[in-house]
RNA sequence: GCCGCGUUGGUCAAGGGGUUAAGACGCCUCCCUUUCACGGAGGAAUCACGGGUUCGAAUCCCGUACGUGGUACCA
């Protein structure tokens, strides 16, 4: 079995997901996975797109075994690369009356419609209305096509589409569709450029690789019918892959597929990692470079339009191979919605192994310029902050503040109940402090307790301050547990410059 | 407009003739925690509408509405 879905450009939420079921179909069935490169529309392919792709897919977890990076049986795996394979085959089905030239420039159609608009008919359909009305090789005698070829005068394939005929086809997820062929036009087969489009490149790819399933987005359920006669044409039938059209994924808002300009507009991730937008020149980051898991991000992905049937809602890579048939994908399209995708971070930074998560973490740490010297430390302080980490960046926010002192001093949340007898007490807690040879977090906690009591202050007012005064702010996990881990230099050190501070606050009135 | 595909809480969804219509995210309440989270216990909220078929319909059929995709020398 083999399979290959074929993403082109930026590489987005759904492309990722159908190269996902993909691979996911491919491994449950010992099957390969097949990288191949769109690159045949040279406006809108751009430069490093290919590199883009395979880092995307090697993020995700999700690598072909054969493709444009690693070569194979069927390269080359490029669009642009196989340009012969293509004009060859257009040829021969123009050959066989399946197909003809045309000779009408884009200009010319265009205006044609125009017309046909300003008339207030329908959508002009280049098939068999038509076609002899227009100068192709159907409408021209056979010398006059001939010597508008020796001309150079530039033209294109197209496929002639019967009318009244029906085309049907089964679909692993939708099941028999049935669709007659009169809403479908006479797709352009191979561009003036030479170049084939999707329609004329999918089918002969797929043939030549030896393709067994065409998996591939909803959006591709209408012009299905062209590569099914295509297959039919070319008289490959019987070696016609198995179809499956994927939902799309939609905008969290509603109306329509979800976009890459979607994810600036509502504030979450469109990529899996970072796409620098070759107009704009804009860098958009990814779920990446956001602070998400891969195996979040895949179990997340996978989940948005198909599940196991069970309960569960969290699996590995290998899990979701195990446990994936195509029949339960949704033939329904999916809002996208990135508060479950957080979730499914949280929870996998919880599911994950240290050894897996710490070097995830230091590099965030050595992005902020810091540097890890006592491993078995930060191992500590990870362990104390991870439940409330939903995001690999959250790490950062929750525990910087064991490496440097906060910058600011939330005092404002202290000076309100804030008086001489606070003020006492925290300095007799630095003397006792001082005097005290061990340094643990249930003997700090004790202390601070016992001379609480001694000052008559209930310790729960103690404590915010105290929080503060090690944090910078309202958050954190257990005061005592950071004492402990600051260590007692830099733990007085914080109480004393806080004190400092609360004394100039409260002169100033 | 035409042609496909679809429609179970706000979102993801299970269920495919008889169910008190699962579960998850989010939201709300309470408990735990002398912060914030985590965790725990609860709660509000759903079968698009109208006709059939049937003893019985979320489930099958037909309409309607709505959504969505396509209708390019884009993929």
């Amino acid at each position: 079995m083999r399979f290959a879905p074929s993403p082109t450009g930026g590489l987005h939420l759904g492309g990722v997901r159908t190269a996902l079921y993909n691979y996911l179909f491919a491994k449950k069935h010992k099957g390969d996975f097949v990288l191949r490169i769109e690159d045949t529309d040279q406006a809108r392919y751009v430069e490093g797109a290919e590199q883009y792709i395979i880092d995307s897919l090697t993020w995700c977890g999700i690598l072909p075994d054969e493709g444009p990076h690693k070569e194979g049986d069927y390269k080359p795996y490029r669009q642009s690369e196989r340009k012969f394979f293509y004009k060859e085959y257009a040829e021969e089905l123009v050959q066989m009356g399946h197909a003809y030239y045309a000779f009408d420039t884009p200009e010319e159609i265009e205006a044609l419609r125009e017309k046909l608009k300003a008339q207030g008919k329908s959508n002009l359909q280049y098939g068999h209305q038509i076609r002899l009305e227009m100068k192709n090789s159907l409408s021209l005698s056979k010398e006059e096509t001939q010597t508008l070829i020796n001309s150079g005068l530039p033209f294109v394939i197209r496929i002639k589409i019967n009318r009244d005929e029906f085309v049907s086809f089964n679909d692993m997820i939708r099941g028999d569709i049935q669709m007659d062929t009169n809403g479908v036009d006479d797709k352009v087969l191979l561009k003036a450029d030479g170049m084939p489009t999707y329609h004329l490149a999918v089918v002969v790819d797929d043939y030549l690789m030896k393709i067994t399933h065409a998996f591939r987005g909803e959006e591709w359920l209408a012009s299905a019918p062209v590569h099914i006669l295509l297959w039919k044409y070319l008289g490959w039938e019987r070696q016609m892959p198995k179809w499956a059209h994927f939902p799309l994924i939609l905008k969290p808002d509603g109306n329509g597929k979800l976009s890459k300009r979607d994810g600036e507009r509502l504030g979450f991730p469109v990529f899996a990692v970072g796409w620098t937008d070759p107009v704009s020149k804009d860098l958009m980051k990814g779920f990446k470079e956001l602070g998400f898991l891969p195996e979040a991000f895949i179990n997340m992905l996978a989940m948005l339009g198909w599940n196991a049937g069970t309960e569960q809602e969290l699996f590995s890579i290998e899990e979701l191979v195990e446990n994936f048939s195509i029949e339960r994908i949704h033939s329904s399209g999916a809002k996208f919605d990135f508060e479950k995708a957080k979730w499914f971070n949280h929870e996998w930074i919880k599911k994950f192994d240290d050894n897996r998560l710490i070097p995830e973490i230091k590099k965030i740490f050595t992005e902020n310029k810091i540097v890890i010297d006592d491993e078995n430390r930060f191992k500590k302080i990870i362990a104390l902050v991870k439940d409330r980490c939903t995001l690999l960046t959250d790490f950062w926010d929750q525990c910087y503040f064991f490496f440097v002192a906060p910058e600011k001093i939330d005092t404002v949340s202290i000076l309100p109940k804030w008086n001489d007898s606070k003020n006492l007490f925290f300095i007799e807690l630095i003397n006792a402090c001082k005097l005290s040879n061990a340094w643990t977090g249930t003997e700090l906690e004790h202390t601070f307790k016992e001379i609480a009591s001694m000052h008559r202050i209930k310790p729960g007012e103690l404590l915010l301050p105290f929080r503060i005064m090690l944090v910078g702010a309202k958050y954190g996990p257990g005061v005592f547990d950071i004492a402990s881990l600051l260590g007692k230099q830099e733990t007085l050190k914080r109480i004393q410059h806080t004190l400092s501070l609360l004394s100039v606050a409260k002169s100033q009135g």
